[in-house]
DNA sequence: TGAAATTGGACTAATATAGTCGTATTTATA
DNA sequence: TATAAATACGACTATATTAGTCCAATTTCA
């Protein structure tokens, strides 16, 4: 089942809201509230949103996230990289040098399926967040 | 991650091979030593090609499978319709009706990411075992 | 000084995927 | 007619991934 994951989601609908109000901040907590989304699991997802350079973060009371760039500067391919590592649609597409798929020697899709995943991420990187409207 | 699963890959392996060949019947244990499939595995997936019309099989000695349909008339979709149950991008899309996501009712990304969902498919349609070459 | 916030690591729980085992049935052929 | 080779099917185990929780540190405003 090709399927995006929970993060992915939590971070899409976290992004959505920073997109609908630029410039304004919004702590974990609020966000956790309004959608019913488990409050440790979203920070960590914002967290690794930051470390990417989408949201920028102020600390202490009063603090909290805000966006860093435009809505539709960022793609929904750069959400799934920072949060999930990216798409490798299969498994000798991952960093994986070492302990390759054991079929990689003789495996007859390999290449074309290489290539659909390079359509796939072209896919996704024509997503914007500002097209969650 | 967003990624095929093995038996979806499997299955495609040994699409291209019958599409490479076609009239010629293979056994599943012909195809798992050629690819080092896992025999047993690589069985359930071709009886699944069967059960939704993309192979034919035959019973008994020098029986096995062979192709049913023009290579180009096959869509990935399709394999991984047979295989995985198809792509659903959210949970949400699943055929769960009953025991859906607690953030259904407010979710903001549900309808965006259905109409997403829905050009992914369109992708995956476009796409034919005969493009495996 | 205290409350509210981010940050980060370690951990557990739940689910999905991958792979195995055993057994029944069919069928060509020796 | 016995046997070997094949599909067919269901139950099972093992592994990996995902989802979620817990704990403690640090920052900062008031
Ligand atoms: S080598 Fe082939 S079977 Fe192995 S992971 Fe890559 S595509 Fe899949
Ligand atoms: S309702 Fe929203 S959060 Fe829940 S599964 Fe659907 S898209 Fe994801």
């Amino acid at each position: 089942m090709i399927k995006i994951s929970k993060k992915v989601e939590y971070a899409l609908i976290a992004l959505k809201l920073f997109a609908e109000k630029p410039n304004e901040v919004f702590t974990s907590k609020q966000i956790s509230d309004k959608y019913n989304v488990p409050y440790e699991l979203l920070s960590k997802v914002l967290q690794k949103l930051k470390k990417c350079g989408l949201l920028s973060s102020s600390l202490g009371m009063n603090g909290g996230y805000k966006l860093d760039k435009d809505p539709d500067q960022i793609t929904i391919q750069q959400v799934i990289s920072a949060i999930d590592g990216g798409i490798s649609l299969t498994e000798c597409q991952q960093g994986k040098t070492k302990d390759n798929c054991i079929i990689f020697d003789n495996c007859s899709i390999k290449d074309p399926m290489h290539k659909i995943q390079n359509e796939l991420q072209n896919f996704f990187n024509k997503k914007k967040v500002s097209d969650l409207v």
